[in-house]
DNA sequence: GCGACAG
DNA sequence: ATCTTGTCGC
């Protein structure tokens, strides 16, 4: 199903659809050389339906910046948990196609396969791009976990019912964890890995920290231009 | 019925 | 997610 069309899906429908991509879901090591990776985000006005969406590459493991993606559209799908990729995913997917050169990896800002049914929007974007993907949330949605070391690194297993679905990870002293799933064709351990390595000093890594820095950007610059053009000052 | 609930 | 200044703590 093309993305332009799940404003079109009902609730019930997305959770069907997700049961449906669920099938799909690789979580294996990832073996082609990682490259360059990229972040993608998100912004939007409290009370709008327009989606900013941007992608940040970069090359990896220098963190580099190669180069940047924008993409402005319009949603009606409603901010559900647990459905985030049915109102997030067309926006980042028109991103995405805006790329000139498509990374080797790419981090979302959400979960991966932490999540109800695995379908996180880390791992539903990569499995419509077929690009591999890990999910960085800064919250947890799904999951039980015990609270890691208040100490730069350390981490806790997150499970479900036993199974193993991402790691809470302290990315800084005295900051609360960040929650790390693979998305899609990538392994737990190396979503873990990937993600310390583009610790650069904040809680939020470098590609995802980048991407919510350019979506700020250009909404705000959207939000002057559109004031400029309605002629609000004449 | 109650609590939880990515962005 | 966004609205927003100061303020507590390392």
């Amino acid at each position: 199903m093309d993305p332009s069309g799940y404003e079109h899906l009902s609730p019930a429908e997305a959770i069907a659809y997700q049961e449906e991509l669920r099938h799909k879901i690789q979580i294996q090591e990832l073996t082609t050389p990682i490259k360059t990776i990229a972040g993608a985000d998100i912004s939007f006005d409290k009370d709008s339906d327009i989606l900013y969406a941007g992608i940040v590459v970069f090359k990896y493991p220098e963190m580099t910046l190669i180069g940047t993606s924008t993409a402005i559209s319009h949603t009606s799908f409603p901010y559900i948990s647990g459905l985030l990729a049915f109102r997030e995913v067309p926006a980042l997917f028109n991103a995405w196609n805006n790329l000139y050169t498509k990374p080797d990896l790419l981090v979302l800002d959400g979960q991966g396969i932490a999540h109800e049914r695995r379908m996180g929007i880390a791992t539903h974007f990569g499995l419509l791009t077929n690009v591999p993907t890990i999910g960085s949330a800064k919250s947890r949605l799904y999951g039980k976990f015990e609270e890691p070391a208040d100490k730069a690194f350390a981490q806790s297993p997150m499970y479900d019912k036993g199974e193993l679905i991402g790691v809470a990870l302290r990315s800084k002293e005295h900051c609360n964890p960040i929650y790390i799933s693979p998305g899609h064709n990538i392994s737990m351990q190396q979503s873990v890995d990937v993600i310390k390595n583009c610790i650069r000093g904040y809680r939020i890594p470098e590609p995802t920290r980048q991407a919510h820095y350019l979506v700020n950007k250009i909404r705000i610059e959207n939000g002057e231009s559109k004031t400029k053009q309605l002629g609000l000052f004449d």
